[in-house]
DNA sequence: GGCGTGACTATGG
DNA sequence: ACCATAGCCACGC
């Protein structure tokens, strides 16, 4: 298996990992790396998602953020909808394009899943 | 193979 | 809370 197909294979395993985020709650690249045995893949599992993840079913990109509760893939979700506006509809509150409540809405695949 | 870049993270001042 | 540094890993030129 070469490098390309290990990725891709990684890949897989991030949409498979984000389609479990419960709604209303978020998770950081660096928790889903952690969780599939990469610790130090987080810039990887950022980069797979803006490269058009083009899953089916479709993977909640907005529910993932960075440690510090930034929302700073927003610019990836050009549209209508922005990354902002999905959150705040499930009932997630963003200010200043942060997760105020970050704390309480943390969701740990490793301690919950 | 080198070098810059980025939806990252942890640590220290 | 803000900025700088240093690891990190895959990609494109």
């Amino acid at each position: 298996m070469d490098r390309r197909g290990e990725t891709e294979a990684f890949a897989e395993l991030v949409y498979a990992l984000i389609r479990e985020i419960p709604k209303g709650r978020v998770t950081s690249y660096g928790a889903i790396a952690r969780a599939l045995g990469r610790p130090s893949s987080s810039r990887l599992v950022g980069r797979i998602l803006g490269r058009g993840s083009h899953a089916s079913p479709p993977v909640p990109a907005h529910r993932v953020v960075n440690s510090a509760g930034v929302l700073s893939g927003r610019e990836a979700f050009s549209g209508a909808q922005t990354m902002q506006t999905l959150l705040e509809e499930e009932g997630i509150v963003v200010r200043n394009n942060k997760i105020a409540n970050f704390n309480r809405v943390f969701w740990d695949p490793l301690h919950e899943l």
